[in-house]
DNA sequence: CGAAAGCGCTCAGCTAGATTG
DNA sequence: GCAATCTAGCTGAGCGCTTTC
């Protein structure tokens, strides 16, 4: 007679039914190295624990070994953009490929539920912490000091620590470069934030992007026929600024887009004059959201590459190189139909 | 002389610290109902594990109890969308709620990567599994018979089980009657899939949207002036189905759009004929994904509930109330701007 | 290749002393 | 004066696994 609740098969299950010892049915399983086995055992506990359907208890297993494995992310917000859900992508991608499994958290938007969030985490004892900043306005942190390795994705902090961001030092560069290259002589850059600059701290993705921007154009061959700063970055902020602009009689024969949401607004505009991107001038963008393919036509950008932040944090954590400083990834340009060419 | 490794606080040495046995300490932090310990020794214990910075070991609890206070987050793919993050909150606050962690997986559109995925689990002993699916394409789970209770989101199988979907069975009813309302007398439909309806089980949420709308539809006062089918649902397809539709000299009231990526395109092919949403016709979507506010005017939608639809996963899942069944969750009305009054 | 010792925790069961009838 | 009952806590076994010896 079977037991009524039918019990998970354990180790000892599989040394009985195959006349070994638990522990030379351990090393099998984990095929140890300095362990001499026979084949033919070594076989014959593979099939039975096969046939069993012996899964080991992972409970049991790090409690043994101290070793959870298992990351742990927390993310001050899952957004409704493509960000947390390309920055979880990579993230399970790389931690899959090193056998770790993830626990996800999330401070909602609520900096003070993160300590409550990493106590969570350090109570499962994972064996890294990934914290992800998809607001990237947040400031002060405040993150606790447990011990667990810690790198930062998309953020920064005082104390010194292992971060990942996307390389906006060189992004504004980039643009430029790609509006000079397609025979553009004028551009009007769309989207500078006015209180964004103030703190570099505050918003360093931002404040880099038109750091790089404002340098690079001071180098071109390009007139500049103004900034228009933005309180938001969102469509109708950048419908307006661009509305304004036409208004005042600037025609440049490139527009720079502070983000893919401004540029939405600015088509948006310049539909209504009947300005066509691509036909009658360039637009150009950062971050390569969603929307930039659903535009049309279909908006050229430079591209927030979270999925290999992800990636490379997990990549961080789990070779043990953490000393504290900065990785930066480069932001690749989305070339589409939004540049006319010259 | 301590240690070298800062040995992590066990629940011996908070025992011994306070001159408590372990049982009584763990009685104590775990505040067990039935035991009687002195209100003195209560508060000793307490003061001692934290002056201590004791954190209990969960790996040794689930071993002990047999139960891990995690749940499992399969998905078939964390897309691009907000629904599979709307999906994650819902689950992270209604899991944060009930003092659970959750585990993530993704399957990354490979439906044979869901066995793999749901080992993962299993060896991880959640208390429960969340399947969640994106692409409501998919067809032929094969879910792994484990033991473990288990949730469908957005999905369905042909073994009974417990399945939480958006109720769009009334989706199309809601449509038609809000555009009833509006007064208008002519509606087109635009973006029923050619391929959808042949296998209801391969696209439950279409077959249902658009069953609905045509029941509906046929009882209505309103002028029905052609179905456009679709191939696909990106702002393309919209876009060519409607400058089909305006260039056979159709001038419906309404639009009715099988979701918010067609009505951009249906945006944008209005716009180019100088017919604005809101004032010179109304355009009622489903889904309201991001875009749907991004929109000039903003779009009314009817909403995906997928925050909903992942706490009352996890509701289920914890209740123990996993009788088979479909549970249906009411799709809201996002009233916005593109609707004209009459 | 086996025996045995735990990893840190929880739970059922026990006990020593204080209070009652 | 003594058995019965409480009070307030302790003991020990063992979850399933890995790792000396």
């Amino acid at each position: 007679m079977e037991s009524h609740k039918a019990k998970r098969v354990t180790l000892a299950d599989v040394a009985e039914a195959s006349g070994m010892s638990k522990a030379a049915v351990s090393m099998i399983l984990n095929n140890k190295p300095g362990s001499r086995l026979s084949a033919e055992a070594t076989e014959r506990v593979r099939g039975v624990a096969k046939e069993l359907g012996y899964r080991p208890n992972a409970a049991a297993q790090s409690l043994r070994s101290g070793k959870t494995r298992t990351l742990g992310f927390i993310s001050d917000q899952v957004t409704v953009t493509r960000f947390a859900s390309e920055m979880i992508t990579g993230i399970l991608r790389a931690a899959e490929s090193r056998e770790h499994t993830v626990l996800i958290a999330e401070t909602f938007g609520k900096p003070e539920q993160m300590a409550e969030a990493i106590k969570q985490m350090a109570h499962r004892d994972v064996d890294g912490l990934i914290l992800g900043f998809m607001d990237s306005r947040q400031r002060d942190l405040k993150i606790p000091q447990t011990g667990l390795p810690t790198v930062l994705v998309n953020g920064i902090d005082d104390s010194p620590c292992t971060a990942v961001l996307p390389n906006e030092n060189e992004s504004g560069a980039k643009a430029v470069r790609h509006v000079v290259e397609s025979g553009a002589r004028s551009v009007a850059v769309i989207g500078e934030l006015g209180s964004a600059e103030k703190d570099p701290r505050t918003y360093p993705s931002i404040t880099r992007r038109f750091g790089s921007l404002r340098r690079s154009l001071s180098e071109a061959n390009l007139e500049v026929l103004g900034h228009w700063v933005l309180d938001d970055w969102n469509p109708t902020d950048g419908y307006q600024a661009t509305t304004q602009m036409l208004s005042e009689g600037y025609k440049p024969e490139a527009i720079i887009c502070a983000n893919d949401r401004v540029a939405m607004g600015v088509f948006q505009a310049l539909a209504e004059e009947g300005l066509t991107p691509g036909a009658d001038l360039s637009v150009l963008s950062f971050d390569d959201e969603i929307i930039a393919s659903y535009l049309r036509p279909q908006l050229s950008s430079i591209r927030l590459p979270y999925e290999e932040m992800g990636a490379l944090a997990v990549d961080l954590l789990l070779e043990g190189s953490l000393e504290p400083g900065e990785h930066q990834i480069d932001m690749p340009l989305i070339e589409r139909d939004s540049m006319k060419r010259n």
